[in-house]
DNA sequence: CTGAAGCCTGCAGTCACTACAGGGTCAAGC
DNA sequence: GCTTGACCCTGTAGTGACTGCAGGCTTCAG
């Protein structure tokens, strides 16, 4: 039935598929990758489908879609007569999000450009208009022409705040 | 020599900054903060000067800055004699990152956008245009007008999907 | 039959918090 | 002095999505 040539170990569905042996076993725990068939000796063997399947997942993912968001495709993508626009919806509210981290982090940019803007680097410490900024009243840092109630700049702060924590560490 | 309303409590100083109970004994643990002073009770007890530090704190965050940059121009800070070229250069540094982010970003934006763009949600799974896409080629999603060799896409991808990760959880 | 390459499991680490459980402390009001 | 309730303490575990490692087992070519 099945050709041995079409059968694969986990190093080789990783060549195929540009995805670590690691990460593919991770995928398999968290149930996005189902279990594979094993040797005697207990290796994983993959099929064809195996690939079709983490490709999936691995574009998903390219695009910035969450695991729980390729969880959800895959499960709509089992029901082939249901129909799509949810997968649609998917799609676009994560262009949504992409949309408003853009512009945060645009936001952050002119920021950050502003304290660089003020110093040359040619001083020193004491002196530093960078670490003075930091160290001195909010103002310093707003966007100029942006009028904006002072519980509300501190609550949307906060949002920033709780993505810019993500962005740094890549 | 102290003034008793000089001083607070982890929860007032939270207050003061905008910075959780929870957070404030984060940064004592990673030693971001100094240890504070305690009651007898065991109390922390903070003074002005924890305010602005914290707030420092605080500020380079929301910019988007590692807390290892944060312990970083905290350091720097300190030796006010130095020259501040280094302060300079980390900002610098760290528009550069957010120039690269952006730019992935909306390169992001522009492949799901292609991939929205060919599926209305009227259908049925069974032809859904982003699933398929999904399921398929690598050129399906790749931009259209940009030539550029297999294992160099390959790894640009990698890079992306490695910052994709990060932005997701936001 | 040997040796090297590859695979196995399980667990720890990453980043920057955040959220608890199960207790102790403090200040105000009675 | 006692009670109440808000606040604080420590220690630990969880988040997302992997990544890396130790210590051992399997496979297959030579």
């Amino acid at each position: 039935m099945a050709r041995d040539d079409e059968q694969m170990t986990i190093g080789a569905l990783g060549q195929a598929t540009g995805v670590g042996a690691e990460t593919i076993r991770y995928y398999e725990r968290i149930e996005l990758l189902p279990q594979p068939a094993r040797t005697a000796g207990g290796y994983r063997i993959y099929r064809p489908e195996h690939v079709r399947r983490l490709n999936f997942i691995r574009r998903s993912r390219e695009l910035g879609l969450s695991i729980e968001d390729v969880r959800e495709l895959l499960s709509l993508a089992r029901d082939r007569l249901r129909p799509c626009a949810r997968v649609d919806r998917l799609v676009r509210d994560h262009i949504h999000d992409l949309d408003h981290k853009i512009d945060d982090l645009q936001k952050l940019r002119a920021a950050l450009q502003r304290l660089a803007d003020s110093c040359r680097g040619g001083g020193r410490v004491s002196e530093c208009r960078i670490l003075e900024a930091l160290q001195e009243a909010e103002e310093t840092l707003a966007e100029p022409a942006v009028p904006c109630a002072e519980e509300e700049c501190v609550e949307r702060r906060a949002g920033d705040k709780a993505r810019a924590r993500r962005e740094r560490p890549a």
